[in-house]
Formats: C-alpha cells, structure tokens, sequence
DNA sequence: GCAAAAGTGTTCTAGCTACACCCATGC
DNA sequence: GCATGGGTGTAGCTAGAACACTTTTGC
C-alpha cells in the first residue's frame, strides 16, 4: 500500500474523481510452487481442474486480483490458501496478458514464483481424486522440460498457457541460481544443512548432476565467503556414511 | 492472440459463459522508453502531467489496456504514439499493482522497457512548454540515481511511484547488459557501427567510464565470436582522427 | 571388502582488470 | 608537437570444469 503526500490541489481532484465506467479486463495472480525434493528433483504443485474449459487438466494455482489488496499480497494469500506456508521466498515472474488466453474471457495474470522447502509442506493423498498434486518436472535430452506426476507416467495434459508459463518460470529459477543464493530457499533448515542437501537443490532445478568436488568449492567461496554460511561443526549421517558437516546462513 | 483448438464441451460452455460483473481493477501499460545519447549518456522520455494529480510532475508514458489487444501489443502503440517508431527493442519489465499507487483509483500497471537508437528519434522542441522531454539520468557517487533535464538544474519532481520503476529498469539494463546483446539494440545502425560508439552506449547504461582496450577485447570476443558481428573493412573518421573500422551485426 | 558420500589436490582454460605502450591523424 | 581515439601486448587474478585420488563410515 502506497501513501503519498498529495497536495491539497490533489486531494481536491481526487475527491471528485469519476473514474468512468469502461471495460476493464480480469485480472488474476497464479502461483508457481516450487520445491526440490531431495529424491524426484524440481516439482511444482499443480490442481487438477473440475470444470470447463479444459477439465481435468492440470492448470496452476491461482485466483483473482482483490481490489483492496497488492498485488503481492494476493499471491501470499494464495500460497497460504494452497500451502498453509507464509514465509517463504515469493516473487513475480511474469505477466501473460496475450487475448484469448482464457477462453472465457478477457484475463490478464501476474504470475508469481514460490520456493517451499520439502519438508514444510504436508503431504498431499495420493489418491486420484485428491485434485491437487506434485507434478515432477523433468527435462529431456535436448533440456525440453515435460511432466510427471507420480500416478500416471508420461506426459500430463496442462490447460491455458500454464505451459509456456512454467518455462518461462524454470527459465528464470535455473538463471537465478548462477548470480543468486536462491536455492537456500529450499533448504528445509537454514540453520542446520548440509552441502549435500544445497547440491540437490542444484542439480533439481538444473535438470543434470554436478561434480561434488567443484560444487564443494564453489560452496565454500560463494556463501560461506560472499553469503555468510558457517560451519556449525556438527556432523550429520543422513545423507552418507561418513559424517559430514551442517552449515547455517547467518 | 492465442487460440485454442477446444472440445466441444469446451465450445458450448464458453458460448454460455457469464462473466459476472465483479469489480476489476484499471490496467495500464507504462513504456520506459530509453536511448542513449553519446555526448548525454542514458536518457529516457518523461512527460510533463498537465492535470492533477501531480500536476506538473515527470511521469512515464503510458496508457490503458485495450480489450482487443495483447499487453505487449499495446505497449508497442504506446510507444509508437510517442515516438512514431516501431521496429525496436520492447520488452516487459516487472508489474507494478501497490493499492494506493495511483490516488484516483485502483490501477495496476505493466510497465515496458524500449530501447529507441537516438538517430531514430526527432528531436523534442527545446521550449518549457513541450510536455514530452528526455531526461538525463545520472548516478551519484553511490550509484544512486537522479533526474536532469536539460533546462532545469538538479533533481525534477517525478509522479506516482515512477522513480521506483525507472529504478527497476535501471538494474535491469545493467543486468542484462552482463549477458546479452541488448546494448546493441541502441545503436544507430546495426549494419554500420564502431566499437567506440558501443563502448559509449554500455558506459551510458553503466553509468561510468570504461578502458577502452579491454572493452576493444570484450567486443571482438562476445560480439565476433558469440554473436557473428563482422568487420566491414570500412574506415570511420567521425569519433577520432585515426580511422577505425565500422563492424555490422549478422 | 565394497559402496557411497566426504573431502583434498592439481591442472587447464577462459574472462576480466590494470597498465604500459605504440599508431594514425587533425589541429 | 600535442591531444585523442585506435589498437596491441602482457601479466595477474579468479572462477569454473575435469579428473584423480584419499578418507570415513555402515553394511
């Protein structure tokens, strides 16, 4: 919410303002929820849609735009709706407000970029009928991403633009690991991780494997040097047999 | 424009759709437009508010979103109608929808990023009363940015939340000045340019000087090699007395 | 012993920075 | 001669990639 200083001039003109009453297009914020698990990779919560048009498609979460409210503050809420989770990473991606995107009707969506670490969201029943579902994102040989979800294997029907949406939001996510420390934010415990753990995250949204060695190092400089990580001292088994060190973000 | 190639339940229960008459927000495209002027450095078209609110304050073009047109589209004859140019960079720079950003009303705004040639543009009349003006902007000597224009010293007045966007669109061009070719988009002819006059377009964006010999490398390395730019072998005696080479982009 | 992650060392390359220096030209 | 941009050479630093190797543990 922004409050400026208006004169009184201003203040005047506002009073009696009369915004007219043209057509205005729908507007609409849709979330992609992110997480990286640590086993099936980048996986984004998808809801499986009852109604037409494309019924029983796979669209992303979202709703419309509340006239009281920011922008921003809409996708919190419709995280929180979806996830129960409040303070995680949210940012936004995009905006898609090409004609006919819905079929329905004129509709311009802010897309949004959630990050949600595994371990804070409850499972989702794995029955069928649930209509909500993690849908593993995956890449092919040329790096093409396609779906899964853990059901049906092959190739999951995705409705609207969600598609190009999605891409575009995996596009922005894998740049934003190069110059950022993004992928912290999947981290289940910023307190208490290992490099190990940070690397999945890596490799989950980059789609391929990395060499532990370098990754290490790269570790090492970029966040404990740039980012203030620090080595807790701890040792930790979950991961491997050989005990290896949890870190913390400061 | 998308069009879908939907089921016949799809068909029937868009012809049958009612939209509701909910309340929606006004949306708007904004265009950033910016050149760089080899002598000036980084500028952009601000325009004088003739009415409140904020009268006589800078602000950024801009205008509503047509019902028939797609965001990107609109934002193209937006900046048309500026500028009488079409064929030039235009991409989407971040969505700004803060309840309270616009006094009069709920507005959510898409704001646009164009990079217009300066040899493109005709010159603005240079009395007070034009409401269109290039303004200067400059960086102080922490980076921070402000506003001149030509015939007023020091910093101008700039409307609704625009100083907070030109600063997004700042860090956007310098960001992707890092890792793309988008300097490029800036210069007079494409097929007809020297390194110096590249050179003076990134140090316009940047916002400070350059070495000459080192930007002469990056050049022939990212440009030459990366992006087939090309030697034409034609000399240039316009920047300096000894003649350099004018390079074209394939 | 085997497997798997943890961790160290080394080498090669590419890119950027700083700086020294010469060249060609107009004035 | 001098100023200015054009252009070359070089040395140092850093980050990343590739890869070989050792270590520590559970099984």
């Amino acid at each position: 919410m922004i409050k400026y200083n208006l004169s009184k001039e201003d203040q005047e003109f506002v009073a009696n303002y009369n915004p007219g009453d043209y057509e205005r297009p729908s507007v609409t914020t849709d979330i992609l929820i992110f997480t990286v698990d640590i086993k099936e990779g980048l996986q984004l919560l998808m809801i499986k849609r009852k109604n037409p048009p494309f019924r029983d498609y796979w669209a992303i979460p979202g709703g419309f735009v509340d006239m009281n409210e920011d922008i921003d503050e809409g996708a919190r809420r419709e995280l929180f709706e979806e996830t129960g989770v409040k303070d995680v990473h949210l940012e936004q991606l995009y905006t898609f407000g090409e004609v006919g995107r819905d079929p329905r009707m004129r509709v311009i969506t802010i897309a949004y970029m959630a990050l949600v670490p595994k371990a804070l969201l409850k499972p989702i029943a794995g029955d069928d009928a649930a209509d909500a579902q993690w849908m593993n994102i995956k890449f092919d040989h040329d790096g093409e991403l396609y779906f899964e979800n853990d059901h049906k294997a092959g190739v999951s029907m995705i409705a609207f633009d969600h598609q190009n949406i999605i891409k575009t939001a995996v596009e922005r996510l894998r740049g934003k690991l190069e110059y950022t420390t993004i992928a912290t934010n999947l981290l289940n415990n910023k307190e208490k991780f290992t490099i190990y753990e940070l690397q999945k995250i890596h490799e989950g949204i980059l789609g391929h494997g990395l060499n532990a060695a370098n990754f290490r190092r790269y570790f090492l400089t970029t966040y404990i040097e740039k980012y203030k990580a620090e080595d807790t001292g701890v040792a930790c088994t979950q991961f491997s047999k050989r005990p290896s060190h949890y870190y913390k973000l400061l």
